[in-house]
DNA sequence: ACCTGAACACCGTTCAAGT
DNA sequence: ACCTGAACACCGTTCAAGT
Protein backbone atom coordinates (compact mmCIF):
# COMPACT_ATOMS: atom_id res chain seq x y z
CA UNK A 1 0.00 0.00 0.00
CA UNK A 2 1.00 3.58 0.12
CA UNK A 3 1.33 3.76 -3.68
CA UNK A 4 -0.30 6.56 -3.89
CA UNK A 5 0.87 9.83 -5.33
CA UNK A 6 -0.16 12.78 -6.93
CA UNK A 7 2.80 13.52 -9.32
CA UNK A 8 4.87 11.22 -11.23
CA UNK A 9 4.84 12.22 -14.82
CA UNK A 10 7.48 10.34 -16.74
CA UNK A 11 9.32 12.45 -19.06
CA UNK A 12 8.33 15.31 -21.31
CA UNK A 13 5.78 14.08 -23.74
CA UNK A 14 1.88 14.84 -22.33
CA UNK A 15 0.44 16.29 -19.17
CA UNK A 16 -0.37 14.98 -16.05
CA UNK A 17 -2.11 11.44 -17.34
CA UNK A 18 -5.81 10.76 -17.19
CA UNK A 19 -5.43 9.18 -13.63
CA UNK A 20 -3.37 12.17 -12.23
CA UNK A 21 -5.66 14.77 -13.93
CA UNK A 22 -9.00 12.73 -11.70
CA UNK A 23 -7.01 12.75 -8.82
CA UNK A 24 -6.42 16.57 -9.12
CA UNK A 25 -10.01 17.14 -9.98
CA UNK A 26 -11.68 15.57 -6.83
CA UNK A 27 -8.69 17.02 -4.45
CA UNK A 28 -9.45 20.97 -6.05
CA UNK A 29 -13.16 20.06 -5.64
CA UNK A 30 -12.47 18.69 -1.64
CA UNK A 31 -10.13 21.82 -1.38
CA UNK A 32 -13.20 24.32 -2.28
CA UNK A 33 -15.78 22.44 -0.46
CA UNK A 34 -15.03 19.66 1.94
CA UNK A 35 -18.33 18.48 1.78
CA UNK A 36 -18.14 18.21 -1.93
CA UNK A 37 -19.66 14.34 -2.44
CA UNK A 38 -17.34 13.47 -5.35
CA UNK A 39 -19.49 12.01 -7.84
CA UNK A 40 -18.55 9.85 -10.40
CA UNK A 41 -20.24 12.56 -12.85
CA UNK A 42 -19.20 15.38 -11.09
CA UNK A 43 -15.61 14.21 -10.61
CA UNK A 44 -15.24 13.52 -14.17
CA UNK A 45 -16.98 16.41 -15.95
CA UNK A 46 -14.45 18.56 -13.79
CA UNK A 47 -11.33 16.63 -15.23
CA UNK A 48 -12.73 16.36 -18.63
CA UNK A 49 -12.63 12.77 -18.37
CA UNK A 50 -15.79 10.40 -19.56
CA UNK A 51 -17.34 8.26 -16.46
CA UNK A 52 -16.39 5.41 -18.04
CA UNK A 53 -12.71 6.34 -18.22
CA UNK A 54 -12.91 7.22 -14.57
CA UNK A 55 -14.30 3.94 -13.02
CA UNK A 56 -11.32 2.56 -15.56
CA UNK A 57 -8.83 3.72 -13.30
CA UNK A 58 -11.04 3.90 -10.01
CA UNK A 59 -13.26 0.81 -10.20
CA UNK A 60 -14.98 1.67 -7.72
CA UNK A 61 -16.36 4.87 -5.80
CA UNK A 62 -15.05 3.72 -2.53
CA UNK A 63 -11.82 3.43 -4.28
CA UNK A 64 -11.65 6.73 -5.41
CA UNK A 65 -11.83 8.33 -2.48
CA UNK A 66 -9.72 6.54 -0.55
CA UNK A 67 -7.26 7.34 -3.43
CA UNK A 68 -8.44 10.76 -3.07
CA UNK A 69 -7.64 11.03 0.55
CA UNK A 70 -4.38 8.85 0.56
CA UNK A 71 -3.09 12.03 -1.82
CA UNK A 72 -4.02 14.51 0.41
CA UNK A 73 -2.53 13.36 3.14
CA UNK A 74 0.64 12.59 1.31
CA UNK A 75 1.00 15.89 0.56
CA UNK A 76 0.22 17.13 3.83
CA UNK A 77 1.17 15.04 6.67
CA UNK A 78 5.05 13.26 5.19
CA UNK A 79 5.39 10.93 8.50
CA UNK A 80 3.77 10.01 11.69
CA UNK A 81 4.48 7.80 14.87
CA UNK A 82 3.07 4.45 13.09
CA UNK A 83 6.01 3.61 11.22
CA UNK A 84 8.71 4.02 14.14
CA UNK A 85 9.10 0.48 13.52
CA UNK A 86 11.89 0.49 16.69
CA UNK A 87 9.02 0.41 19.29
CA UNK A 88 6.08 -1.83 19.57
CA UNK A 89 2.97 -1.89 17.50
CA UNK A 90 0.27 -1.34 19.92
CA UNK A 91 3.02 1.50 21.13
CA UNK A 92 2.34 3.14 18.16
CA UNK A 93 -1.00 2.92 17.28
CA UNK A 94 -1.82 4.29 20.94
CA UNK A 95 0.74 7.45 20.09
CA UNK A 96 -1.31 8.04 17.34
CA UNK A 97 -4.68 8.29 18.96
CA UNK A 98 -3.27 10.02 21.90
CA UNK A 99 -2.01 12.49 19.17
CA UNK A 100 -5.47 13.21 17.81
CA UNK A 101 -7.05 13.41 21.39
CA UNK A 102 -4.58 15.68 21.59
CA UNK A 103 -5.33 17.96 19.29
CA UNK A 104 -8.76 18.75 20.95
CA UNK A 105 -6.52 20.21 23.93
CA UNK A 106 -7.47 19.60 27.65
CA UNK A 107 -9.28 21.86 29.66
CA UNK A 108 -10.64 25.35 28.99
CA UNK A 109 -9.39 24.75 25.46
CA UNK A 110 -11.26 21.11 25.07
CA UNK A 111 -14.09 22.96 26.57
CA UNK A 112 -13.59 25.80 23.39
CA UNK A 113 -13.45 22.88 20.96
CA UNK A 114 -16.64 20.90 21.90
CA UNK A 115 -18.44 24.53 22.22
CA UNK A 116 -17.59 25.38 18.24
CA UNK A 117 -18.77 21.54 17.88
CA UNK A 118 -21.69 21.94 19.54
CA UNK A 119 -22.57 25.79 17.69
CA UNK A 120 -21.68 24.19 14.28
CA UNK A 121 -22.88 20.76 14.13
CA UNK A 122 -25.26 19.71 17.25
CA UNK A 123 -27.56 22.99 17.82
CA UNK A 124 -28.39 24.04 14.08
CA UNK A 125 -30.90 22.08 12.31
CA UNK A 126 -29.30 19.26 10.56
CA UNK A 127 -29.67 20.03 7.45
CA UNK A 128 -28.59 18.10 4.43
CA UNK A 129 -25.95 20.22 3.80
CA UNK A 130 -24.35 20.37 7.06
CA UNK A 131 -24.60 16.52 7.29
CA UNK A 132 -22.14 16.09 4.35
CA UNK A 133 -20.07 18.69 5.73
CA UNK A 134 -19.77 16.98 9.18
CA UNK A 135 -19.53 13.42 7.51
CA UNK A 136 -16.73 15.01 5.17
CA UNK A 137 -14.32 15.06 8.48
CA UNK A 138 -15.72 12.05 10.17
CA UNK A 139 -14.40 10.44 6.84
CA UNK A 140 -11.23 11.99 7.16
CA UNK A 141 -10.46 10.99 11.06
CA UNK A 142 -11.96 7.36 10.01
CA UNK A 143 -9.81 7.10 7.25
CA UNK A 144 -6.45 8.54 8.99
CA UNK A 145 -7.28 5.69 11.47
CA UNK A 146 -7.87 2.78 9.03
CA UNK A 147 -4.61 3.82 7.21
CA UNK A 148 -2.82 3.06 10.75
CA UNK A 149 -4.34 -0.20 10.78
CA UNK A 150 -3.43 -0.67 7.34
CA UNK A 151 0.07 -0.59 8.19
CA UNK A 152 0.28 -2.46 11.45
CA UNK A 153 -1.60 -5.11 9.43
CA UNK A 154 1.14 -5.02 6.91
CA UNK A 155 3.60 -6.06 9.34
CA UNK A 156 1.34 -8.56 10.56
CA UNK A 157 0.64 -6.86 13.87
CA UNK A 158 -2.73 -6.59 13.60
CA UNK A 159 -4.57 -9.61 12.47
CA UNK A 160 -7.20 -10.20 9.71
CA UNK A 161 -10.31 -8.56 10.34
CA UNK A 162 -12.32 -5.69 9.33
CA UNK A 163 -10.67 -2.74 9.60
CA UNK A 164 -13.42 -0.24 8.67
CA UNK A 165 -15.01 -1.35 11.80
CA UNK A 166 -12.13 -1.02 14.05
CA UNK A 167 -11.88 2.11 13.19
CA UNK A 168 -15.34 3.05 13.93
CA UNK A 169 -14.59 1.72 17.30
CA UNK A 170 -11.24 3.45 17.95
CA UNK A 171 -13.17 6.85 17.13
CA UNK A 172 -15.78 6.14 19.14
CA UNK A 173 -13.72 6.04 22.72
CA UNK A 174 -11.80 8.97 21.44
CA UNK A 175 -14.95 10.93 20.77
CA UNK A 176 -16.17 9.74 24.56
CA UNK A 177 -12.65 10.71 25.78
CA UNK A 178 -12.60 14.06 24.27
CA UNK A 179 -15.83 15.02 25.64
CA UNK A 180 -14.78 13.49 28.75
CA UNK A 181 -12.25 16.15 28.74
CA UNK A 182 -15.10 18.89 28.31
CA UNK A 183 -16.40 18.18 31.44
CA UNK A 184 -15.99 18.92 34.52
CA UNK A 185 -15.32 15.65 36.01
CA UNK A 186 -11.87 15.03 37.77
CA UNK A 187 -11.23 11.61 37.48
CA UNK A 188 -7.50 11.03 37.07
CA UNK A 189 -7.73 11.90 33.73
CA UNK A 190 -3.76 11.02 33.76
CA UNK A 191 -4.78 7.37 34.43
CA UNK A 192 -8.05 6.26 33.27
CA UNK A 193 -7.85 7.84 30.19
CA UNK A 194 -4.67 6.34 29.48
CA UNK A 195 -5.78 2.67 30.84
CA UNK A 196 -8.93 3.41 28.36
CA UNK A 197 -7.17 3.78 25.21
CA UNK A 198 -4.59 0.99 26.17
CA UNK A 199 -7.52 -0.97 26.37
CA UNK A 200 -9.37 -0.07 23.39
CA UNK A 201 -6.00 -0.62 21.35
CA UNK A 202 -5.67 -4.10 22.95
CA UNK A 203 -8.70 -5.26 22.67
CA UNK A 204 -8.69 -5.02 18.68
CA UNK A 205 -5.00 -6.30 18.81
CA UNK A 206 -6.48 -9.50 20.14
CA UNK A 207 -3.10 -9.98 22.24
CA UNK A 208 -3.76 -9.40 26.10
CA UNK A 209 -5.54 -12.57 27.71
CA UNK A 210 -7.26 -10.40 30.75
CA UNK A 211 -7.16 -6.68 29.38
CA UNK A 212 -8.32 -3.40 31.31
CA UNK A 213 -8.18 -5.17 34.94
CA UNK A 214 -4.51 -3.66 34.38
CA UNK B 1 -40.29 11.96 26.25
CA UNK B 2 -40.70 8.40 24.96
CA UNK B 3 -43.52 8.90 22.84
CA UNK B 4 -42.18 6.42 20.67
CA UNK B 5 -44.41 3.35 20.20
CA UNK B 6 -45.25 0.89 17.80
CA UNK B 7 -48.45 -0.35 18.91
CA UNK B 8 -51.41 1.74 20.50
CA UNK B 9 -54.42 0.71 18.42
CA UNK B 10 -57.70 2.29 19.94
CA UNK B 11 -60.83 -0.23 20.04
CA UNK B 12 -61.65 -2.26 18.03
CA UNK B 13 -61.56 -0.42 14.19
CA UNK B 14 -59.37 -0.92 11.87
CA UNK B 15 -55.80 -2.66 12.04
CA UNK B 16 -52.51 -1.23 12.97
CA UNK B 17 -52.68 2.20 11.13
CA UNK B 18 -50.27 3.09 7.98
CA UNK B 19 -47.52 4.68 10.63
CA UNK B 20 -47.23 1.57 12.74
CA UNK B 21 -47.28 -0.30 9.65
CA UNK B 22 -44.37 1.13 8.07
CA UNK B 23 -42.09 1.15 11.43
CA UNK B 24 -42.97 -2.48 11.97
CA UNK B 25 -42.05 -3.47 8.27
CA UNK B 26 -39.15 -1.57 9.07
CA UNK B 27 -38.66 -3.33 12.08
CA UNK B 28 -38.80 -6.55 10.23
CA UNK B 29 -36.57 -5.62 7.59
CA UNK B 30 -33.94 -4.92 10.50
CA UNK B 31 -34.36 -7.91 12.29
CA UNK B 32 -34.15 -10.44 8.99
CA UNK B 33 -31.23 -7.84 8.04
CA UNK B 34 -29.24 -5.35 10.57
CA UNK B 35 -27.63 -3.94 7.50
CA UNK B 36 -30.99 -3.86 5.73
CA UNK B 37 -30.53 0.00 3.95
CA UNK B 38 -34.19 0.85 4.79
CA UNK B 39 -34.91 2.85 1.44
CA UNK B 40 -38.31 4.73 0.75
CA UNK B 41 -39.49 2.01 -2.07
CA UNK B 42 -38.56 -1.22 0.30
CA UNK B 43 -39.76 -0.11 3.34
CA UNK B 44 -43.09 1.55 1.76
CA UNK B 45 -43.59 -1.86 -0.17
CA UNK B 46 -43.00 -4.32 2.54
CA UNK B 47 -45.67 -2.27 4.51
CA UNK B 48 -47.65 -2.46 1.86
CA UNK B 49 -47.90 1.74 1.48
CA UNK B 50 -47.30 4.32 -1.06
CA UNK B 51 -43.82 5.97 -0.70
CA UNK B 52 -45.75 9.60 -0.68
CA UNK B 53 -47.72 8.13 2.15
CA UNK B 54 -44.52 6.79 4.00
CA UNK B 55 -43.05 10.43 3.37
CA UNK B 56 -46.15 11.55 4.81
CA UNK B 57 -45.50 10.17 8.46
CA UNK B 58 -41.95 10.21 7.91
CA UNK B 59 -40.75 13.07 6.17
CA UNK B 60 -37.22 12.17 5.88
CA UNK B 61 -35.48 9.05 5.45
CA UNK B 62 -33.47 9.58 8.81
CA UNK B 63 -36.68 10.60 10.60
CA UNK B 64 -37.60 7.46 9.63
CA UNK B 65 -34.23 5.65 10.30
CA UNK B 66 -34.23 7.26 14.46
CA UNK B 67 -38.14 6.43 14.37
CA UNK B 68 -37.16 2.65 14.04
CA UNK B 69 -34.19 2.67 16.54
CA UNK B 70 -36.34 4.40 19.41
CA UNK B 71 -39.42 1.65 18.25
CA UNK B 72 -36.88 -1.03 18.57
CA UNK B 73 -35.75 0.29 22.07
CA UNK B 74 -38.66 0.49 23.20
CA UNK B 75 -40.08 -2.52 22.62
CA UNK B 76 -37.07 -4.37 23.43
CA UNK B 77 -36.15 -2.92 27.13
CA UNK B 78 -38.89 -2.47 29.41
CA UNK B 79 -36.94 -3.21 32.18
CA UNK B 80 -33.51 -3.94 33.63
CA UNK B 81 -32.26 -7.20 32.22
CA UNK B 82 -28.95 -7.85 33.74
CA UNK B 83 -31.06 -10.19 36.02
CA UNK B 84 -32.50 -12.41 33.60
CA UNK B 85 -30.07 -15.75 34.14
CA UNK B 86 -32.13 -17.44 30.99
CA UNK B 87 -29.97 -15.35 28.40
CA UNK B 88 -25.92 -15.50 28.32
CA UNK B 89 -24.14 -12.69 30.49
CA UNK B 90 -23.12 -10.54 27.52
CA UNK B 91 -26.13 -10.31 26.16
CA UNK B 92 -27.51 -8.64 29.15
CA UNK B 93 -25.13 -6.42 29.76
CA UNK B 94 -25.03 -5.02 26.10
CA UNK B 95 -28.88 -4.67 26.71
CA UNK B 96 -28.28 -2.91 29.68
CA UNK B 97 -25.64 -0.30 28.08
CA UNK B 98 -28.29 0.34 25.26
CA UNK B 99 -30.90 1.00 27.67
CA UNK B 100 -28.24 3.57 29.13
CA UNK B 101 -28.25 4.88 25.23
CA UNK B 102 -31.60 4.94 24.29
CA UNK B 103 -32.28 7.14 27.34
CA UNK B 104 -30.44 9.65 25.95
CA UNK B 105 -32.61 9.16 22.62
CA UNK B 106 -32.07 9.81 18.89
CA UNK B 107 -32.17 12.74 16.43
CA UNK B 108 -33.55 15.89 17.69
CA UNK B 109 -34.19 14.24 20.94
CA UNK B 110 -30.58 13.14 21.79
CA UNK B 111 -29.58 16.91 20.40
CA UNK B 112 -31.49 18.71 23.01
CA UNK B 113 -30.23 16.84 25.70
CA UNK B 114 -26.39 17.40 24.45
CA UNK B 115 -27.38 20.63 24.59
CA UNK B 116 -28.73 20.48 27.77
CA UNK B 117 -25.72 18.82 29.17
CA UNK B 118 -23.52 21.84 27.11
CA UNK B 119 -25.35 24.32 28.78
CA UNK B 120 -24.82 22.84 31.98
CA UNK B 121 -21.43 21.66 32.16
CA UNK B 122 -19.25 22.66 29.06
CA UNK B 123 -20.29 26.41 28.46
CA UNK B 124 -19.56 27.74 32.10
CA UNK B 125 -16.17 28.09 33.99
CA UNK B 126 -16.02 25.00 36.03
CA UNK B 127 -16.77 26.24 39.65
CA UNK B 128 -16.31 23.78 42.33
CA UNK B 129 -19.71 23.84 42.94
CA UNK B 130 -20.50 22.51 39.11
CA UNK B 131 -18.09 20.35 39.12
CA UNK B 132 -19.17 18.49 42.40
CA UNK B 133 -23.36 18.30 40.59
CA UNK B 134 -21.31 16.50 37.29
CA UNK B 135 -19.51 14.13 39.44
CA UNK B 136 -22.53 13.44 41.51
CA UNK B 137 -24.09 12.24 38.24
CA UNK B 138 -21.44 10.54 36.90
CA UNK B 139 -20.61 8.85 40.22
CA UNK B 140 -24.01 7.26 39.88
CA UNK B 141 -24.01 6.32 36.11
CA UNK B 142 -20.45 4.71 36.94
CA UNK B 143 -22.15 2.66 40.13
CA UNK B 144 -24.77 1.67 38.10
CA UNK B 145 -22.65 0.26 35.37
CA UNK B 146 -19.98 -1.30 38.46
CA UNK B 147 -23.74 -2.94 39.89
CA UNK B 148 -24.28 -4.84 36.53
CA UNK B 149 -20.23 -5.75 36.25
CA UNK B 150 -21.18 -6.81 40.31
CA UNK B 151 -24.11 -9.05 39.36
CA UNK B 152 -21.86 -10.85 35.78
CA UNK B 153 -18.62 -11.30 38.23
CA UNK B 154 -20.87 -12.69 41.04
CA UNK B 155 -21.91 -15.76 38.37
CA UNK B 156 -18.45 -16.45 37.06
CA UNK B 157 -19.38 -14.37 34.04
CA UNK B 158 -16.73 -11.89 34.72
CA UNK B 159 -12.96 -12.55 35.45
CA UNK B 160 -11.81 -11.02 38.30
CA UNK B 161 -10.65 -7.33 37.40
CA UNK B 162 -10.18 -3.87 38.04
CA UNK B 163 -14.73 -3.20 37.69
CA UNK B 164 -14.61 0.46 38.36
CA UNK B 165 -11.70 0.75 35.26
CA UNK B 166 -13.92 -1.23 33.33
CA UNK B 167 -16.74 0.46 34.01
CA UNK B 168 -14.98 3.45 33.33
CA UNK B 169 -14.33 2.28 29.79
CA UNK B 170 -17.61 1.60 29.39
CA UNK B 171 -19.21 4.97 29.78
CA UNK B 172 -16.46 6.08 27.84
CA UNK B 173 -17.59 4.22 24.96
CA UNK B 174 -21.54 4.98 25.85
CA UNK B 175 -20.23 8.93 25.99
CA UNK B 176 -18.99 8.28 22.55
CA UNK B 177 -21.79 6.99 20.84
CA UNK B 178 -24.42 8.82 22.66
CA UNK B 179 -22.73 12.32 21.27
CA UNK B 180 -22.07 10.99 17.67
CA UNK B 181 -26.20 10.22 17.74
CA UNK B 182 -26.22 13.97 18.59
CA UNK B 183 -23.97 14.97 15.31
CA UNK B 184 -25.32 15.11 12.06
CA UNK B 185 -23.60 11.78 10.81
CA UNK B 186 -25.34 9.07 9.03
CA UNK B 187 -23.42 6.10 9.34
CA UNK B 188 -25.09 2.81 9.72
CA UNK B 189 -25.93 3.65 13.13
CA UNK B 190 -27.84 0.29 13.09
CA UNK B 191 -25.11 -1.01 12.58
CA UNK B 192 -21.81 0.37 13.48
CA UNK B 193 -23.53 1.19 16.31
CA UNK B 194 -24.24 -2.10 17.70
CA UNK B 195 -21.13 -3.87 16.67
CA UNK B 196 -19.18 -0.84 18.78
CA UNK B 197 -21.34 -1.84 21.70
CA UNK B 198 -20.82 -5.66 21.41
CA UNK B 199 -17.12 -5.41 21.18
CA UNK B 200 -16.72 -3.06 24.26
CA UNK B 201 -18.52 -5.50 26.05
CA UNK B 202 -16.58 -8.66 24.61
CA UNK B 203 -13.36 -6.37 25.62
CA UNK B 204 -13.69 -6.85 28.82
CA UNK B 205 -15.17 -10.01 29.32
CA UNK B 206 -12.24 -11.51 27.64
CA UNK B 207 -14.59 -14.27 25.84
CA UNK B 208 -13.72 -13.68 21.89
CA UNK B 209 -10.38 -14.44 20.57
CA UNK B 210 -11.04 -11.91 17.78
CA UNK B 211 -13.62 -9.41 18.33
CA UNK B 212 -14.73 -6.55 16.30
CA UNK B 213 -13.85 -8.37 13.12
CA UNK B 214 -17.51 -9.82 13.25
C1' DA C 1 -55.79 14.43 7.10
C1' DC C 2 -54.30 10.77 4.68
C1' DC C 3 -52.88 8.44 0.60
C1' DT C 4 -51.45 7.56 -4.28
C1' DG C 5 -48.14 7.19 -7.96
C1' DA C 6 -45.70 9.64 -11.32
C1' DA C 7 -41.93 12.70 -12.04
C1' DC C 8 -37.48 14.86 -11.06
C1' DA C 9 -32.85 14.94 -10.33
C1' DC C 10 -29.68 12.51 -8.89
C1' DC C 11 -26.71 8.05 -7.68
C1' DG C 12 -22.88 3.88 -8.75
C1' DT C 13 -21.91 0.39 -11.92
C1' DT C 14 -21.78 -2.15 -16.32
C1' DC C 15 -20.68 -2.68 -20.97
C1' DA C 16 -20.48 -2.75 -26.15
C1' DA C 17 -17.98 0.00 -29.00
C1' DG C 18 -14.35 2.68 -30.46
C1' DT C 19 -8.92 4.10 -30.76
C1' DA D 1 -4.54 -0.35 -22.61
C1' DC D 2 -7.29 3.37 -22.50
C1' DC D 3 -11.43 5.85 -23.33
C1' DT D 4 -16.33 6.91 -24.60
C1' DG D 5 -21.20 7.45 -23.58
C1' DA D 6 -25.41 5.11 -23.23
C1' DA D 7 -28.02 2.06 -20.37
C1' DC D 8 -29.48 -0.18 -16.07
C1' DA D 9 -31.14 -0.33 -11.66
C1' DC D 10 -31.34 1.98 -8.07
C1' DC D 11 -31.71 6.36 -4.73
C1' DG D 12 -34.50 10.49 -1.79
C1' DT D 13 -37.72 14.03 -2.41
C1' DT D 14 -41.57 16.66 -4.42
C1' DC D 15 -46.12 17.24 -5.83
C1' DA D 16 -50.68 17.40 -8.30
C1' DA D 17 -54.42 14.65 -7.70
C1' DG D 18 -57.56 11.88 -5.44
C1' DT D 19 -60.55 10.27 -0.98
Amino acid sequence: MGDTELERNDVGSAGPGTRDRILRAAATMLGEDPAARLSVRAVAARAGVSTGSLRHHFPTQRVLQDAVLDAIYDLVAPEDPIRDIARPARERLVQCLRQVLAAGGTGSRARAAWRKAHETFIAPEPTEELRQAYLAQERAMQHRVEHWLGVLADEGALPDGDNAQRARFLLTVLNGLSIERALPGQTSTLVSENATLLHAVDSIMGGAADPVTG
